[in-house]
DNA sequence: ATCGGGGCTTGACACGTTTTAATCGATGTC
DNA sequence: GACATCGATTAAAACGTGTCAAGCCCCGAT
């Protein structure tokens, strides 16, 4: 059995005990192995080994002042989006030695900061953050605390932090100006809390389609709902067959879309014969959809890289560090969701 | 401006200082309240907001021994599968006043080891695992250092640990007698690595069902993959699209199997009528697809609730704690993927 | 032979919190 | 009025690591 019954924390002192060394060797060992001489190296190296040694990362914290940990927080571990962007974050942070704290704020205000909370107790190296207010006020308590902060799919306009974003409102005119050249009059938006930048910004890109294609903002039904889940786009989609149907439906987010097209199909309408469909994100799932979702496409998995890389840059040599504002484009993917069929149109 | 160029730690002495009272007492204030009188309390309580005092995690977790944390730690972080998991870990957790750090091994040993190594150095107080491999020496080595470890999606016959699970046997089972009861003769079984434990049990359980219907194993041609996403689920499709087509295509999971209809549709054939198909997991997604898949539902977020409650027991009562191997049963969901239009069997 | 210097190693302290035992003051008892 | 009791508070000692100044040893130069 290798189960010990005696607790037999094995600590730094125990390795330097066994190798013939001091504790502040074996601490080199870890730390700055060229400072030591390779016989003495391999000894310890052997002896940490041998002993099953792991570092007490409270202990390295403590003393250093801060760990070798990043914080990522998103708005919804459940949507593909994030966990792509989580992928580009967690590929970075390991080439480069760091570990990642995966958070969740769930869209609520409270959550994001109980558990940024946690995050500064943990003393991580840096936040990426994608905040649910605008304002980004919690984020500014961190960075009072000298923990440094990128804001991740939301620009900021202020030059004391880094951003990295896709341009929402562009790609929200990408939508509706696809939906509208489809040949629609009217389009409902399916969209989450309007105190989510994505959302409002996607909005006011629609209308700026619309005005472009000479509509009023009055051809923009606008359907809240209160999460940005599949579920809660069916909830939408059952609203929007109360009244008469619009001819074109944009949600902000595929999930939504997702949602929207099954209750649509189940209640009869063709699409996009019937109604045209549109979503945001172009997430996996949606190409393999029942009618397979036109989208807007975003540099997900680059995002989380270059995110990442901007706040390790901060991390490790905040003085030499310039801030930086990164704003991608967006793309738009035409699939079966929102073509009329030829002659269709209106 | 509230930025503050000189570094100025707030530590628990500040905060002392700043109330009038000793350290000791506003550690007393923080974890054990009760202990202090009403005055000094709310004295100490203004202080700590005043000064925005945030406890230093690592020096507790150093002189505490573990902190107040839990690692999660999944296959497949972008399988909606693992995202339900964590959510009834997160909750729970939560409730229970403590942090969650998610991990993801993506199926592979090394980053699972690498993983659950900075697990172990941050202390965590415990571990949730789905290991990748069977036998799980990585949980082992956790258990020798007195963290507790609980399996997650995978079943244990030893009794030394605890484990949550699902029937998977059962669940391969119940798909293939599905396929079978439609008509299929030749199934075709998309499949990850056969190390990991789920895809041999599915396997195993459709083996089951191919007997049962006085079948040979060569009614089951197996066609694995690298990983368990939708690309992978593409590839396979691909090259099943080579030989003749199986009467019926099981899949190890939704996201495969999304990826398999997907190519099979662009390749003109119909399912269910040309080839059946059924997945796993049923995620949210599969209501949705093209052709509404079938699938084999599992309890996931209970999944997470019941091994975090287990593994917070066993943590905070670690002598009156006995061990448990919980095992759910799955449940068939037919759809319209599996089904046969009435007549078309052979 | 002495001195200087460079390469390795060591010793000791500091990091911020928790905890234990001791202290203090007040209240109640004999 | 002395003493025990009890509650509230404090002082001090850990926890395991990183760091830095100081020490050691050996070699080459003078």
């Amino acid at each position: 059995m290798s189960s010990n019954d005696t607790a037999r924390p094995v600590g730094i002192k125990q390795v330097a005990a066994h190798a013939g060394v001091s504790p502040g060797t074996v601490s080199n060992v870890l730390n700055r192995p060229e400072r030591v001489a390779d016989g003495t190296r391999e000894r310890v190296e052997r002896a940490i080994v041998e002993l099953g040694f792991v570092r007490n990362g409270s202990a390295s914290t403590l003393r250093a002042g801060h760990s070798s940990t990043i914080g990522l927080m998103v708005l919804d571990l459940a949507n593909p989006f994030f966990t792509e962007v989580a992928r580009g974050v967690e590929d970075v942070a390991s080439e480069r030695g760091y570990a990642v704290i995966l958070a969740s704020s769930g869209e609520s205000d409270e959550r994001e900061q109980r558990n940024l909370r946690v995050l500064a107790e943990q003393r991580v190296r840096g936040v990426l953050l994608t905040p649910v207010g605008d304002e980004g006020e919690n984020a500014d308590r961190l960075r009072d605390r000298d923990v440094p902060v990128v804001l991740l799919d939301h620009p900021t306009p202020r030059a004391n932090q880094c951003s990295v974003a896709v341009d929402d409102v562009a790609g929200g005119e990408l939508a509706a100006a696809e939906l509208l050249a489809g040949g629609a009059r009217t389009i409902a938006f399916v969209t989450g809390p309007p105190g989510l930048r994505q959302c409002a910004d996607r909005r006011k890109g629609a209308l700026r389609a619309l005005k472009a294609a000479g509509l009023g903002r009055d051809a923009l039904r606008e359907v809240p709902v209160a999460a940005m889940n599949a579920r809660a786009g069916q909830e939408a989609a059952a609203r929007l067959l109360d009244g008469p149907p619009p001819d074109a439906v944009f949600c902000a987010n595929d999930l939504l879309a997702l949602g929207v097209l099954r209750v649509l199909l189940q209640a009869g309408m063709r699409v996009p014969e019937d109604v045209a469909l549109i979503g945001y994100d172009d997430i996996d799932f949606s190409a393999a959809a029942a009618v397979p979702l036109s989208s807007v496409r975003q540099p997900t998995y680059r995002l989380g890289r270059i995110a990442t890389e901007l706040l390790l840059e901060e991390c490790d040599d905040a003085g030499g560090h310039a801030h930086q504002q990164v704003m991608f484009q967006p793309e738009l993917v035409v699939r079966e969701s929102s073509r009329r069929a030829p002659g269709s149109a209106r």
